[in-house]
DNA sequence: GTAAATTTGTGTTGTATAACACTTTTTCGG
DNA sequence: CCGAAAAAGTGTTATACAACACAAATTTAC
């Protein structure tokens, strides 16, 4: 458990959206109802099939929304980063929890009751706006996925994933460096491929000069290039 | 175009749930701004990258979302039924639409201008619940679907596209025959598969006395093991 | 600090499904 | 009703990728 006022400092500092649009009185009965929870490296926070009872908040550390499919097979859904809110989505549908979410790296979340949330929603216009555009976004996203994961080979669809996590968790300060380190096993994952495949295809790419890997940093050089390979499949 | 008064009287019999929470007042806005439109089998009622105006509304027929792919292909993301709405996720995502919808069949639409259903869920908030609610739904279908595209095998995908069709069109009298006449290329579409593959592992379905087909009509008469197929991938 | 476990890396084989090339049947426009 | 076009159906070939089986390197646990 953090101190209410890291909390409040953590999050009064915060750029998010929706903390923008919240009155003062309505910020103070989220901090009143704020639970932080801290998650070590692979925890789950929530899981497949269960109630969502909480709004998730990202304060710190890195979170992945996924889904565990056929055999032991994995599909990484969503990345999140401080700041950012999850978990919503099963409650506001009325149903139970369609995928699982971990940290991927050891993490300080909020959790604030989704009644608490929907009393928000209800007083406050822009909360509802919130949420209709977020949950909009999202399903964009989500049906862009399907196309991208069952129509783009297995190139395309490595290089998108290299794309879309320099995107989420931008670059170090070399201005190529992605800053998140995940396992070949999770970028396998996010990108529909065995992880045997994920190496191989890394492996190709390093060849190829379009990155160079270290371990688990890897570092984009040709970024132009891996886009033309994400675009054309 | 449909008179006024047909118009009213279809709106009005519609258990839609949207319907269900409008005051009188705001039935009257809708139906003041309502522009109806008739569409042939298979005319584009929207594009890709087009910029979003209107929230559709089907009264009659039937219609497709999808989004066009890699090279020719083409998926199928959502059908759409009477009453439904769609149409109106690009706009509240502030974004260009990522799919297209088209008629399958000839079909009656009406069109609300956006500006106008922004304006109703600003004044009721049972309004904006409703898309909430509705955004929420299909977003855990789309991600649900990714994982069913990207892992369950042609025989899998092409059951659950199926189970699909009766759950979201129902069934004739029979209680067997698919209320939907589809070309295979769609259902190859809707199932991630070529077209031939979609008539090859039809044909085996008949086969296995899973179905019966005459042209376009499908019957299911063996659905549980149908469920099993699309369960197992 | 060492053994066990996990992750990474590589080669080989198997197979699901796309791609292609046709023929046959059905649908549609004039 | 006829010819053209589209859709349905079938066989063959090609290939992208999974599956498997290890070896090597790295991390973790005690």
């Amino acid at each position: 458990m953090l101190k209410k006022s890291t909390l409040e400092h953590v999050i009064s500092n915060d750029l998010s959206e929706l903390w923008g649009v919240l009155t003062h009185a309505e910020k103070r009965k989220i901090t009143d109802n704020f639970i932080i929870h801290t998650f070590k490296k692979n925890q789950i926070i929530y899981a497949e099939k269960e109630e969502p009872e909480y709004l998730w908040c990202l304060l710190s550390g890195k979170v992945k929304m996924y889904k565990n499919g056929i055999g032991d097979r994995v599909q990484i859904l969503r990345l999140y980063r401080p700041v950012q809110y999850f978990g919503y989505r099963a409650y506001f549908a009325n149903e139970l929890y369609v995928s699982s979410a971990a940290a991927f790296e050891p993490s300080v979340l909020g959790a604030v009751p989704m009644q608490v949330v929907e009393e928000l929603i209800r007083g406050n216009m822009d909360v509802a706006m919130y949420f209709i555009h977020e949950l909009s976004r999202n399903l964009g996203g989500s049906d862009t996925k399907i196309v991208n994961l069952t129509q783009k080979h297995i190139r395309g669809r490595l290089a998108e994933a290299l794309l879309l996590l320099a995107d989420n968790y931008g670059l170090e300060d070399d201005g190529a460096t992605l800053r998140i380190y995940m396992s070949r096993e999770d970028l396998a994952n996010l990108s529909n491929m065995t992880t045997s495949n994920a190496i191989r295809t890394l492996a190709c790419f390093v060849n190829e000069k379009l990155i160079i890997v270290d371990g688990r940093r890897i570092k984009i050089v040709n970024e132009p290039m891996l886009r033309k390979i994400s675009k054309f499949g």
